[in-house]
DNA sequence: CGTCTATTTGAATGTACTCAAAAGCGGTGG
DNA sequence: CCACCGCTTTTGAGTACATTCAAATAGACG
């Protein structure tokens, strides 16, 4: 459904339906196969976008290529490369899908324009990142004060969903931690509870 | 200057002098001596804090007394517990000043107010907590995939301002390991380079 | 000065990593 | 329907990075 984004905006702002109707306008729907790539590292990344269907991961690859995954998002979820998206600059991370995807894009020119259109959605937006920034600082003080064991532990608590979802190597580059040592993670909670 | 403050704004925003002097008029100013607290866990944190001048610290303390540093903030740069501020509820990190400091506070009343009176301003909170979206992103990753060693480094380059005005346990504690560790980091890289 | 706090040093320990190899699992073609 | 192939997960041994605990130094401030 289109309207999982709009009643995602609803949520946080109220419209009319003249509003409601010109913001899904600046909407591009996209498709994307299992494995295709959304954002390229090294290249801008010109849209912002909302998951209707499907799950997708912005990994991070160092230099000598090891893969670190920055983000995940299913239904509900925004992503992209925000960065390169407001600056124009080339984007740091991938983003692939992991499934196959149902998106729905906003370049930033339309974004701009939606701003000037209807101011409502900086507050939309404002709302929407700042939610992410103390997520996104309970996530680094994980990191800080948590071993793995109780980041893998948080983790499932929190995203039962995209543990089922997503193959097990994939939440430990999430975590940080190698694929090796989660799985013994995962052997000694097994037995420990048993 | 209280005008920092502006000048800051300014950078994002552009306003009429009414509406920089009604934006002004909000704003309480507050001083706090070193060691005392703006934020305290556990109890409702009401303002958002912007430095004038000095230096805090804000951290989670785990039940076991163990402290982690979530951010530092100096001159420019607007500090509070967000989700306590936002919702009401209790505050999960303290806020500290390092130093004897000069702050400008916003209360959630005034902040609401304000966007409602100059709706240019969700516009500039938007693209703050972009930033800082950003930047948070960009420290998970630094936890994810860079050692202790990397990323003090990184730490020492990016703010040496910081690096400078604050004890070496408080970077320690912003690093995620111990001081005695940092201590021995240190003492390598300095003999590495002679 | 003397006291309190911060930093350094060192030994023993633990958590997580690397490398190598085996086992499990899912799809695909014969 | 089975056999094989590629990909994911598991298992294990040896290692490295970072911690804990204890004690010695060094700095800062009254």
């Amino acid at each position: 459904m289109a309207s999982l984004l709009l009643d995602h905006v609803l949520q946080y702002i109220t419209l009319t339906t003249e509003e409601q109707a010109y913001f899904m306008s600046l909407l591009k729907r996209r498709t994307l196969k299992k494995r295709q790539f959304l954002v390229q590292a090294g290249e801008p990344s010109k849209y912002d976008s909302f998951v209707i269907r499907g799950c997708l991961r912005a990994t991070y690859t160092r230099p000598d290529g090891q893969e670190y995954i920055v983000q995940f998002a299913i239904e509900g979820w925004w992503i992209g490369d925000v960065d390169s998206f407001l600056t124009g600059e080339p984007a740091t991370y991938n983003v692939e899908a992991l499934e196959d995807c149902e998106l729905l894009q906003l370049d930033y020119p339309s974004l701009e324009e939606l701003f000037k259109v209807v101011p409502q959605f900086e507050r939309y937006f404002r709302l929407i990142f700042q939610r992410s920034f103390v997520h996104l600082q309970r996530r680094v003080l994980a990191g800080l004060s948590q071993t793995a064991e109780e980041r893998y532990l948080e983790f499932a608590r929190q995203y039962p969903e995209i543990l089922r979802r997503v193959p097990q190597y994939h939440v430990a580059a999430y975590l940080g931690i190698t694929p090796e040592f989660l799985s013994q993670l995962r052997q000694r909670l097994s037995t420990r509870k048993s």
